[in-house]
DNA sequence: ATAGTTTTGTAGCGAACGCTACGGATATAG
DNA sequence: CTATATCCGTAGCGTTCGCTACAAAACTAT
């Protein structure tokens, strides 16, 4: 058994709140005050947990990570490419605008810091999108494999547009866009979208 | 004649200096003294024009739509809503990788401030964001109206795709983009866009 | 019980923040 | 020239920043 005072607090309870204020201020605005504040905690508790302020952020990031995986695997194991796109772009747009008030608009990995007086940040930022852009080329590569795209296709541009679109559509929701907007945005997105060369193998069960 | 010791610097080149400031390092991110130590002022020179910090900003915004006009104006003026749109994506996707070391990559508009302890600076970044937005959409209204565009385009939509798209790809330039891939995505975009109707009157000068 | 370990709240550290008081410098006006 | 007006550099204001020293509290191990 694990010796000494037990934490009088949960850790992912704590990375939630934290979330929604560098969320809402970025990492430069959201200050140690805000964030113990918003935490519920001490600083001393803070930084036994997470070392200091940029452990505390990346920590946030896995959480949120975390907390979308859900999302992100429902949008891979879909049954053809063009659902995919469809699954996340859509994904985005009712995500982004927050309709019940859970989190701000906007995306956490855009909002909270594409510049920052240390580069760690935005680096670090730019690195958790890039993991979802990844996902999305790779699965659009086993589709052209198969002829769920044309052979003239290429898995790394439509991997990049769909990241970009939703990208944007973040920083649209963060301004205030409502979701009819974001979905209009979708559906005209998606008129890019190249058309399969022949029917993709639909009996067959995708592998993740 | 204007009394007194006369300013000792130039108004627009000071501008332009703290403008590669806030872009690299965000509102909250550039400090005063690194601020004024690129102006090449001291911080009583920098109050005097400015106010404080966020005048300074608000005139850096300024001076960097007056910078962008021109590729603005040659955008809306082009022949057609195709051309139109296509301009604008590969202006942003050569402006925003910055080829010749003389901006930072991405665009100020968005890289600056999307969330701030002070939210009066997401929300200036965020009107004058919204300014290309509007140019773009009375555009595509009146090429709805003369044939340019069929009727069941949605000129405020076709501006917001744009916008949206432009956004993303600042996102990703920022995150280290290349040209290419840059320019990759807006051909993929350029795929969403309607086809005309019937044949734009190519003759007309087109009024701005 | 006692020792050992970890967390807690208080209280405050040094540094950096945005900003400004002040006096000397440099111009025009008369 | 003197008077007035504006700008400049120095130097430092009060506040907030991220962070931590310290001792009491709360647990396990023996």
């Amino acid at each position: 058994m694990r010796t000494g005072r037990p934490r009088g607090f949960c850790i992912d309870t704590a990375l939630d709140r934290a979330m929604t204020v560098f969320w809402r201020k970025g990492y430069e605005g959201a200050s140690l005050a805000d964030l113990t504040e918003a935490m519920g905690i001490n600083p001393p508790s803070l930084y036994a947990a997470f070392g200091n302020k940029e452990g505390l952020f990346r920590a946030v990031l896995e959480r949120y990570d975390e907390r979308r995986k859900g999302l992100m695997d429902k949008v891979l194991t879909a049954p053809d490419a063009k659902s995919v796109a469809r699954l996340f772009l859509e994904g985005v747009a009712e995500f982004t605008v927050d309709t019940e008030g859970r989190n701000p608009p906007g995306c956490l990995l855009v909002q909270s810091g594409l510049s920052c007086s240390d580069q760690d940040i935005p680096d670090a930022l730019a690195q958790h999108r890039a993991e979802k852009e990844k996902a999305l080329r790779e699965r659009f590569e086993r589709d052209r494999k198969d002829g769920g795209l044309p052979k003239s296709a290429d898995p790394a541009a439509l991997a990049r547009y769909l990241v970009a679109m939703a990208n944007g559509m973040c920083v649209q929701a963060a301004a205030g866009a409502t979701a009819k907007e974001l979905h209009d945005v979708v559906e005209l997105a998606l008129m890019a979208w190249p058309e399969a060369e022949k029917k993709p193998a639909k009996k067959l069960q995708r592998a993740v």
